[in-house]
DNA sequence: AAGTAAATGTGAAAAATATTAACATGCGTG
DNA sequence: CACGCATGTTAATATTTTTCACATTTACTT
C-alpha cells in the first residue's frame, strides 16, 4: 500500500473545508477526508467559513444545510457567485426539496446523513476531477479493440481511422464504462454516473443510450461484442482498455 | 494548518493600499485582505492615498468610486497615468458599472457591494497575478494547436500567420477559456469571468458570444474542435496550453 | 418444449437545449 | 449627427436527449 501523505505535511493535497456546527458529524467529515490525503480545514458556521477561506482559499467545501443562523442555502449563493469552488451539501433528512433548491442554486453535489464513506469520498473525488483542480489526473487516451478514445476532445476513432462524433451523453456513458471496463454497471449506476439523476425501473435512458454507443462502436450492433447486456443487472463493457 | 504569514511581518507580502471613507467598509476589506495574507494601508480620501503611497509603493489599489470631494474616477486616471499599478474599482451599485467599464478609464477590475469576500479574493489574487507583481508570474503568451494568444496585446496569431482581430467581449471570453483548458465551464460562470453578470436560462450571450469565437478560430465552426460545448451543462476548451 | 412474465431492444415523437441569422441598441468617431 | 462597430436580444431552426409504445428476447414455469 502507498504510504498516506500526511494531509498537513502535503501542500499538494487539495484543500477542503467542512462546515458543519455538529461536532461529531464535522469530526467524522474531516476525519474520512483526512484519512484520504486531503488537507482539511473546519469550521462551524458561516463568519468561520470565510475566515478560514479567506486564509488559504479551498479547492472544495462541504457544506451543512442547516446551520443555526445563516442559512446553507445562502450561504451556496455567496460561494458560488464569482468562484468555482466545487460545493458539497450535506444534508440530514432526506428532505428531497433542500436538494433540489440546493442544485439549482449552484452546489455540485449533495450527500445525506448518515454518510456512507465509500461514496463520500467518491464524489469529492469526482467532484475535484470536475472542477479541474488538478492532482487527480487520468489518462486522457484510451484504446479497446483497435478504437481511440479521445476523452478530452471527446473524439472516438475507429480501427479503420474515421472519426466518429459523440455526443455529450454517448460520451458520458463511453467514458463510464472505459473507466471501469469488465465490471457489470447497473442502470443505476450508470445513470448516476453520466447525469446526475437517480433511476427508476420506468427508465429507458439508458437503454437508448446504449443502443446509439453501440450503433457507432459495434462492429454488428445487432450481436453486441463490446457493450454486453447482463440480464436483471445491467451492462458490462467488456474490452480492455489500454491507457495513453 | 499552514501558518499564516503576519502581514507587517512579512515584507515579502503584497502591499495593497484600501482607499474607502466608510470606516465600516474599509475595515471588512482590509480585515479580509490581510486574513489573506497582504500587507495592507487603509486611507480614506485621495490626499491621504498619496502620502500612503509615497510612503510605501503599493501593487494594488482597492478604491471606492464614491469618495467625498474627490471623485475616485479621477484618482483612477491619476494613478493610471504613469504607473502599472493595479487598480480594482469598488462600487455601490451595479448599474454604475456599465458607465465606469465602457469608459475605459483605466482600472483593471471593480467589485460592487455586497461583498463576496471569496470573489474579492480571486480577483486581487488574479490581479495581482497579471500585473507580474507576484512571486507567481503569469505568461501573457498562450499557445494551443498553432494559435498564439498574446493576452497583452489582444492579439492572436494564426497556424498560418495571419491575425485576427478579438473584441474585447471575444476577449475576455478566450481568456477565461484558455485560463481553464479541458473542463466545462456552465455559461453562468462563463458570464461572470467575462462581464459580471449573473445569468438566467434565457441568456443566450454565451452562445452568441461562443459562435463568434468559433467562427475565428475553429478550422471548421460547422464540426468545433476547440471550444467544444456539453450539452446540458456548458462548453469546454479542449486543447492543451503551451504558456510562454 | 411451449407458455408466460419480466427485461431489453427499437423507432419515433416529445421535450430540452444549442445554433444561427437577423435585428436592436448603444457607444465612440469622424 | 450620422456612421460603423461591438454587443446583446430575439426568434427560427437544428440538434440532442428523454420518453413512450410496441416488438423482441430472456429466464423461468409447467
Amino acid at each position: 500500500m502507498l504510504p498516506t501523505p500526511h494531509p498537513t505535511r502535503n501542500p499538494n493535497a487539495h484543500h477542503i473545508i467542512v462546515v458543519e456546527d455538529d461536532d461529531v458529524t464535522r469530526a467524522k467529515l474531516s476525519g474520512y477526508l483526512e484519512a484520504a490525503g486531503h488537507r482539511v480545514t473546519e469550521a462551524e458556521d458561516g463568519p468561520s467559513m470565510r475566515t478560514s477561506l479567506a486564509r488559504d482559499p479551498a479547492e472544495l467545501i462541504l457544506l451543512d444545510i442547516n446551520l443555526p443562523g445563516e442559512d446553507g442555502l445562502d450561504l451556496t449563493r455567496e460561494l458560488r457567485n464569482g468562484s468555482d469552488i466545487g460545493i458539497i451539501l450535506v444534508t440530514g433528512r432526506t428532505d428531497e426539496i433542500d436538494r433540489i433548491v440546493g442544485l439549482e442554486i449552484g452546489a455540485d453535489d449533495y450527500v445525506t446523513k448518515p454518510f456512507n464513506p465509500r461514496e463520500l469520498l467518491a464524489r469529492v473525488k469526482s467532484l475535484l476531477r470536475r472542477t479541474g483542480s488538478g492532482l487527480v489526473v487520468e489518462r486522457p487516451v484510451k484504446r479497446f479493440v483497435g478504437w481511440t478514445f479521445d476523452t478530452r476532445t471527446r473524439k472516438l476513432v475507429s480501427p479503420g481511422g474515421d472519426h466518429e462524433r459523440l455526443t455529450r451523453a454517448e460520451y458520458e456513458l463511453l467514458n463510464a464504462f472505459a473507466e471501469r471496463p469488465n465490471i457489470v454497471l447497473t442502470r443505476d449506476r450508470l445513470l448516476n454516473l453520466t447525469t446526475h439523476r437517480s433511476w427508476d425501473p420506468s427508465d429507458r435512458t439508458i437503454d437508448v443510450l446504449v443502443r446509439r454507443l453501440r450503433a457507432k462502436i459495434e462492429p454488428d450492433p445487432k450481436n453486441p461484442e463490446i457493450i454486453l447486456t447482463a440480464h436483471g443487472e445491467g451492462y458490462v463493457f467488456a474490452a480492455d482498455i489500454l491507457e495513453r
